[in-house]
RNA sequence: GGGAGCGUGGCGGAAUUGGCAGACGCAGCGGACUUAAAAUCCGCCGCCUUCGGGCUUGUGGGUUCGAGUCCCACCGCUCCUACCA
């Protein structure tokens, strides 16, 4: 019998895959397509477990939908811009290119070793200048489209990377990458218009229906819609009064979803950055303490923001406004709890609605009007028919936010009040009437800030001319490449590197300067699964018939991480390129999974500095690729977390051996000591008609439980053949198994079953197998997916559980098609004892599985 | 504060979605083979028991002939998000 040995067929199977090109393309064109992708990673440096799990998902199911008949494709790439590079660049005074590429060399390298089957000439690699060209490109469409802007506004400033930051890449107030603190800064910077899709981006999430409800909702929550109103209120002259001829620009505009409140409006509030603040307070008693709040809430970092107890701070600013719904005059405050970028950056405070202007009513005390209460409440028998101010001011323990029954407000008192309610509806409508409100949603959503004040980036393909402002590079000149001869330990930048900055005015020919930031890494992982569908492609980013056939993926896998970032921004990319009509689709991904991550035994996450990581490289050295794959498709449910243990390697590597002995006896291949075990008994129990029942049964299992992602289940399904399989070996000779009744067809069937079924799960394995000891045709992974008769599943007679009162009690066998009568019969018969002298009330039979019998 | 999810043996995890809880495996224990070990093969393996049984899916209640699964309350854990008006 030929022994497993992995550390020799591994590479030896590789080899040959390469030299035979198995896991080329194959575009037939009659099949339907299966597009299998996992996402990218970023060249980091060695390969660790997560890749090994992300990847062996996606090789398994690039595989089986091969042997079911699909076309796959299944490609693979690097994520090759970003700051780590850079970083290394500067420490080994070398160029970032140099350790991408070596990086990836070894990703490769790894990736080659685990068995998994890419195509390696679709391979994509985002700093690659024929690559990054066509992001320059879509870049440029965008533009063209409106998509693109510059402008200036507060912004995230992450001072370690030297680089401002998306609002997606703010995690808790650090920066998503090097998780030092983020600050704001004022600067102007080139935005991606994704609010233009935030209705899209939320209606079309209903579609998703391969996607997890948690990424779905993430988004959602992302987006954050919300139906309000927008509300003017007037505001009074320095002195305090209302301008007797107001024009439109006297009104401050407000975004309320409660505008049903508007009557317990004591006072208003600005945020500290809202721009026309100053100009409100010049000259104004506070000014000096409306400058000083604004210096002080400039100093605090996100980080402070973000943490618990946020202690609201707030100063009188001197001006009034008057409330359009009542034409009362309220105080106007600026405080650091008000959102700038959010809405106008200016809000109605009610106390009374609203926890935290509730909280700041308290803290400097201003009147708190109960205008909406519970039915029930102390005041409300009181207050229920009032309409004007009656009580001006509680002591309550916290607003009230619920829905309730709205008091004192005039005529809309006795209405119902709160979100989305009828006191709400006619406010607004009443607004509408006066023309100082309206309808208005508004998205929590921000455009995206892509601009990066970085090297190693995509160069923004713009030009600043003098005399033409800014100036997009013209098609033809793309790629503008960066300048590879930059000394980046020393400071230089490519503001700096003349040869890079310095150029001429396409427009008018004169002395320009070139953009000098460069693009955020997520603009070239936006769009490279749609290069993989034509990567050689160089006279567009992809063809468009290409990409609809291939697009949308199918099935993509990834880390949770990327919920929003990623995925949300690939989302946007799609329907803008349908809507510049080069695809036909409105959603990139159909399914998708998020895989947990990999642990150690203990539970921990795996870490440098805490010495646990488990090296993949080691395991394959030890145990073979196959064997840690199977590994980690054994050890759970793919989206759970995974907990790395080497004796479940070990215990999976002897599995993998038992299994290759079993091929090996089913066919009569074990020269040396078979598994038949001479005292064992021949029962039924073991006889080849059980044996061809499980192996239809099992395929069943596995290939349902392939296609949906739960390969922990169908790995465990194998292992039930296995030991059936076993049994059925154990208790006859060779020569006896092949000679009863179809053993010979039986037994041969079997073998060459497990091998297929094993195909996706262990390539390398699956292979010399097939190849060697069942001496078949081609590679095994060209071979159909086994298929399985139900028929031929279904056993003879079945063991039905017997209940009474719910509680098992005994067990009947009976024919697999007896009908009710009979089974009821059996199983009365079967607890007449412990029946005799109760009544029985009810008998209920559930096919296949159990009959209960309700007696007292 | 808001949102999502989870809680099953010593461990990882199963349970056809309301139908025999603990599949499959790891670890452990016992046995066979061996001079011995490794490897391999076989068996046992939730808890209690007076050996009749009884109890058991975080806790308490409910719906049901029947609940790990559905509903309510509570306890505990994880992830995401964060003053979004």
């Amino acid at each position: 019998m030929k022994p497993y040995n992995p550390l020799e067929i591994e590479p030896r199977w590789q080899k040959i895959w390469a030299e035979n090109g198995q896991d080329k393309v194959r575009e037939d064109g009659s099949k339907p397509k299966k597009y299998v992708l996992e996402m990218f990673p970023y060249p980091s440096g060695d390969i660790h477990m997560g890749h090994v799990s992300n990847y062996t998902y996606g090789d398994v199911l690039a595989r089986f939908a091969r042997m079911k008949g699909f076309d796959v494709l299944h490609p693979m790439g690097w994520d090759a811009f970003g700051l780590p590079a850079e970083n290394a660049a500067i420490k080994h005074k070398s160029h970032p290119a140099k350790w991408t590429y070596a990086n990836i060399d070894t990703q490769q390298a790894s990736f080659q070793r685990m068995g998994f089957s890419y195509d390696w000439d679709r391979k994509v690699v985002a700093c690659d200048p024929e690559y990054y060209r066509w992001g320059q490109w879509i870049f440029l469409k965008m533009w063209e489209r409106g998509l693109v802007e510059r402008r200036n506004s507060p912004v995230n400033w992450c001072p370690d990377c030297g680089t401002v930051l998306a609002n997606e890449q703010v995690i808790e107030g650090c920066c998503w990458r090097c998780h030092n603190e983020v600050e704001k800064r004022d600067l102007t910077q080139w935005y991606f218009k994704i609010t233009d899709y935030a209705q899209e981006l939320l209606d079309d999430l209903d579609q998703l229906t391969g996607w997890p409800d948690r990424v779905k909702q993430q988004q959602a929550n992302w987006i954050g819609r919300s139906e309000g109103a927008e509300v003017e209120f007037l505001l009074c002259d320095k002195d305090g009064n209302a301008p007797a001829n107001p024009t439109d620009d006297d009104y401050i505009t407000v975004f309320t979803t409660r505008a049903d409140t508007l009557f317990g409006c004591s006072f208003f509030v600005v945020a500290p950055e809202y721009k026309p603040l100053p100009e409100m307070v010049a000259g104004m008693p506070n000014e000096q303490a409306v400058l000083d709040l604004i210096a002080a809430s400039a100093k605090v970092t996100a980080v402070e923001r973000a943490q618990g107890d946020r202690e609201k701070h707030g100063v009188f600013t001197g001006r009034y406004v008057v409330n359009p719904i009542n034409n009362e005059k309220v105080p106007v405050w600026v405080a650091d709890y008000v959102v700038a970028d959010y809405g106008t950056g200016a809000v109605m405070a009610v106390p009374c609605g609203d926890q935290r202007d509730f909280e700041f009513a308290k803290k400097y005390d201003l009147p708190i009007i109960p205008i909406i209460l519970e039915e029930g409440d102390p005041l409300f028998d009181q207050l229920k028919d009032e309409q004007g101010r009656v009580v001006t001011s509680v002591d309550w323990e916290a607003a009230m936010e619920a829905q309730g029954i709205l008091v004192q407000s005039g005529p809309y008192t006795g209405l119902v009040g709160g979100k989305h309610s009828e006191g709400e509806d006619a406010v607004v409508k009443a607004l509408e009437d006066m023309g100082r409100g309206r309808r208005k949603v508004e998205f929590r959503l921000r455009d995206w800030l892509i601009s990066r004040q970085r090297y190693w980036g995509n160069p923004i393909p713009a030009i600043h001319c003098p005399t033409c402002g800014v100036v997009p590079v013209p098609e033809e000149d793309l790629p503008v490449r960066l300048p590879e001869d930059i000394d980046l330990a020393a400071g230089e930048t490519l503001a700096t590197h003349e040869g890079f900055a310095k150029c001429t005015c396409p427009k008018c020919g004169g002395e320009a300067r070139r953009e000098t930031d460069t693009m955020d890494t997520f603009t070239c992982s936006s769009w490279y699964y749609l290069r993989y569908t034509d990567p050689h492609n160089d006279t567009a980013p992809f063809d468009s018939a290409r990409a609809n056939r291939w697009m949308p993926v199918d099935q993509y896998i990834g880390g949770i991480e990327h919920a929003i970032l990623h995925l949300l921004y690939s989302r946007f990319f799609t329907k803008v390129m349908r809507d510049m009509g080069l695809l036909d689709f409105d959603e990139p991904f159909t399914n998708l999974l998020c895989q947990g991550m990999v642990l150690d035994a203990n539970g921990e996450v795996m870490s440098k500095s805490k010495g646990n990581v488990v090296s993949p490289e080691e395991m394959i050295a030890a145990y073979g690729a196959d064997a840690v794959r199977a590994t980690m498709l054994f050890m759970g449910p793919p989206d759970k977390e995974k907990l790395w243990s080497e004796d479940g390697l070990a215990g999976m590597f002897k599995f993998l051996n038992r299994l290759w002995r079993i091929v090996c006896d089913l066919v009569g291949k074990a020269d040396e000591k078979t598994l038949f075990d001479p005292s064992a008994e021949a029962t039924d129990k073991n006889n080849a008609k059980v044996l061809q029942r499980e192996r239809h049964r099992v395929v069943g299992k596995v290939t349902a439980d392939i296609e949906r992602n739960n390969f922990n289940t169908g790995l465990a399904a194998i292992m039930e053949l296995a030991n059936v399989t076993s049994d059925f070996l154990r208790a006859r000779p060779a020569d006896h198994r092949m000679n009863c009744e179809n053993g010979k067809a039986i037994t041969r069937d079997v073998a060459e079953t497990i091998v297929k079924m094993m195909a996706p799960i262990v390539p390398h394995w699956a292979e010399e197998l097939w190849s060697t000891v069942l001496e078949g045709e081609g590679s095994v992974h060209d071979q159909p997916w086994p298929t399985f008769d139900p028929e031929l599943a279904k056993a003879d007679e079945i063991e039905l559980a017997v209940q009474l009162n719910g509680k098992v009690k005994g067990r009947v066998t009976v024919a697999a098609d007896a009908d009710e009568e009979t089974i009821k019969q059996a199983a009365l018969d079967e607890v007449a004892a412990l029946t005799d002298g109760k009544t029985i009330r009810k008998v209920i039979v559930v096919k296949g599985r159990l009959v209960n019998i309700v007696a007292n």
